[in-house]
DNA sequence: GGATCGATCGGCT
DNA sequence: GCCGATCGATCCG
C-alpha cells in the first residue's frame, strides 16, 4: 500500500523538497476514486525577500498558508480564472512553498478527461492551471492538512529521477529581470512530455541545479 | 510551432 | 483602480 509523504519531508530546505518531489504521485480522493499524476515539474518560492513571491508584502489573509505548518496546500486564483496549487514547506510562521506545474497523468484518467473537456492527453495536466482542473481542485482545498489521514488530497513515494534526468530554469511567468527574480528555482523532469513550456524554452535556458538559497 | 490577445476575479496599493 | 506564479482561441508561417 502507499503511504503518504509524511510532513517531515516538506519540513526541510525548499529547494531540497522541490527537486525530491519530481516523480512523486499527487493524489486526490473522488468519490472513493484515486485521480493522480505524476509530478514532473515544480517551481520554488522561498521566503519573504523572494520578489516574485506572494509573501513579498508579508502575512495577509491570501497567503496565510504559506506561513503556516509545512505538508499543507496553499491554493490560490490566478487571473480570476485559473487555480494553481503550492506545497507548503519550511518550519511555520516561514513563508515558503512549491508550485506545482505539471503532471503526468496516471490513475483515473478518465475522469480527469471529464473535468478537462477531453482535450488531448498531452495537456490534460501541462501546466498549474489544468492540473487543478483535471484533479478537481479549487480554492476549497486552501489550508487543507496532506498529511492528516483523513483529507482528500496527498503525495506518495513513486518514481526516483536520477539527476542527470532533472533540469532547472528561470520560473515561468514572473516578471522583472533582477538577477534574484531570475533565479533557477524551477525543477522539471528533462525531455518529459507532460512539462510545461516551449521545448525550445525548456533546452534553452536550463541552469545548473541549485541546491541552497540565499 | 510561435505570437498575440481577451477573459475575469480577488487582493492589495 | 491595477495587476497577476495562466489558458485557450485565433492568426500567422
Amino acid at each position: 500500500m502507499p503511504v503518504r509523504i509524511p510532513r517531515t519531508f516538506f519540513d526541510r530546505p525548499t529547494l531540497r523538497v522541490a527537486r525530491e518531489l519530481l516523480g512523486a504521485r499527487l493524489v486526490r480522493l473522488h468519490e472513493g476514486q484515486r485521480l493522480s499524476g505524476r509530478i514532473v515539474e515544480v517551481e520554488a518560492y522561498i521566503g519573504q525577500d523572494d520578489r516574485a513571491s506572494h509573501a513579498r508584502m508579508g502575512p495577509t489573509l491570501r497567503n496565510a498558508a504559506m506561513f503556516g505548518p509545512p505538508g499543507h496546500a496553499y491554493v490560490y486564483l490566478i487571473y480570476g480564472v485559473h487555480t494553481c496549487l503550492n506545497l507548503v514547506t519550511e518550519e511555520e510562521g516561514f513563508p515558503a512553498a512549491i508550485l506545482v506545474r505539471a503532471l503526468e497523468p496516471v490513475e483515473g484518467i478518465e475522469q480527469q478527461q471529464r473535468w478537462r473537456g477531453n482535450v488531448p492527453l498531452r495537456n490534460l495536466a501541462r501546466g498549474p492551471g489544468r492540473l487543478c482542473r483535471a484533479l478537481g481542485i479549487d480554492r476549497s482545498f486552501n489550508g487543507v492538512d496532506l498529511c492528516s489521514e483523513t483529507s482528500t488530497l496527498w503525495v506518495e513515494f513513486d518514481r526516483h529521477y536520477a539527476d542527470e534526468a532533472i533540469a532547472c530554469s528561470p520560473r515561468i511567468g514572473v516578471r522583472g529581470d533582477e538577477t534574484a527574480i531570475r533565479a533557477p528555482w524551477r525543477f522539471f523532469v528533462a525531455d518529459s512530455p507532460w512539462v510545461s513550456g516551449s521545448a525550445t524554452f525548456n533546452r534553452g535556458s536550463v541552469h545548473p541545479c541549485p541546491t541552497t538559497s540565499p
